[in-house]
DNA sequence: CCTACCGATCGGTAGG
DNA sequence: CCTACCGATCGGTAGG
């Protein structure tokens, strides 16, 4: 909750403004998202947005609140894409596998490299706000469907060889990201959904024989 | 003859160099495997080594060649030590699970924040020198271990539900960039030895019930 | 190995 | 007096 949001007296021109902001948003999405934080200066964002830099502060603060902004975005975007995947009525398993697919495919950007911009670029307030963000639109949504499946008895839970919900999400996650990261330097030596039913058949029945 | 300082010898000279090369690598190791090359400038390893920052490209043409230096040390000594533990007369399992613990705990750092530098922020002539580096020190002697388990029968390969050698590989590595992940933002639930055993008995076994 | 600096570029802000 | 910017430049810092 920023002190920021003053006077915007409903107007036309507020409707051109709230365009612009939005396509600020979308073209700091894309880079950001692709590049990380650092690597990208308001200026490449100005650019191509076809703004000059300096009218990027009448949109948001600094840059942090511009990342800030457009990371919530983006974490609320993968929630209702991961939770119209969770409520449908099949399988834990068959889910999981189409919420790595979704990761991989739909949102195609590497959510690591946000984690790593969360925890190595961020001021402490933002990594805050944005780690709980992460928990509340990427952990829950998952670790509600591994916890179901522990209820359902079909998968392990702590005391039998697994691991608690959450923890299960997590793991999840750096499957995907391992998924994304040999995508980019290794030819893929499958479809994507291919590799997504790999995945999770390792995660759920174990590179060893029974 | 004024007071100004004699010409050391050959001798004494490149002795002195090679220890002020030495603790200006040891010092790079510290801050870049923590903070990551971007945000750690060339003044500030400078300072921790008590030498002026133009000092520092007596020693390394650039920030880069210093980053690649400690690099290349940095996974060499990985190397050693996953290879001293690959060859002891364990099971596969057990041998997982020691190399989970000295990834953890022994370098301390996270290994992903060094694929991030040599994926987002270095050359790409550097980029392609490490990652041969890190598949030849890191890969190679957790896949030789995944191979031996594929051939003694106790490791599913790709044809059986299972993945060859070398993504094996890769997949444990994203287990250990869990648990370091997780150890920064969470208090331990244990300690790191459990939780590598947990996430071993995970990655063999998987989260279902057979 | 230091002092004294450079070209450029960074994020951010001034007045109009 | 407001908005939506611009041209110019701020204080600092990057690698060298």
């Amino acid at each position: 909750m920023s002190g920021r949001q003053q006077k915007r007296s409903v107007h036309e021109e507020s409707e051109e403004a709230r365009e612009t902001r939005r396509a600020i948003l979308e073209v700091a999405r894309q880079l950001f998202m692709e590049f990380g934080y650092r690597a990208i200066t308001t200026r490449q964002i100005s650019d191509a947005c076809g703004l000059t830099q300096p009218a990027l502060y009448h949109y948001f603060k600094d840059k942090e609140e511009l990342y800030v902004a457009m990371a919530r975005e983006e974490l609320a975007r993968t929630r209702t894409g991961l939770e119209r995947i969770t409520r449908r009525g099949e399988s834990v398993e068959e889910r999981l596998k189409r919420a790595v697919a979704y990761l991989v495919g739909a949102t195609q950007h590497d959510h690591s490299l946000m984690m790593h911009d969360i925890r190595y670029e961020l001021s402490p307030e933002a990594r805050l706000q944005l780690n709980e963000e992460f928990r509340i639109n990427m952990i829950a949504p998952l670790a509600a469907l591994f916890e179901e499946g522990q209820h359902d008895g079909q998968l392990r839970d702590e005391q039998h060889g697994g691991s608690d919900a959450v923890a299960s999400a997590y793991l999840f996650l750096s499957f995907v990201s391992y998924i994304l990261a040999r995508g980019q330097h290794e030819t893929a030596t499958g479809s994507d959904s291919a590799l997504a039913q790999q995945m999770v058949g390792i995660l759920l029945h174990g590179l060893a024989y029974p």
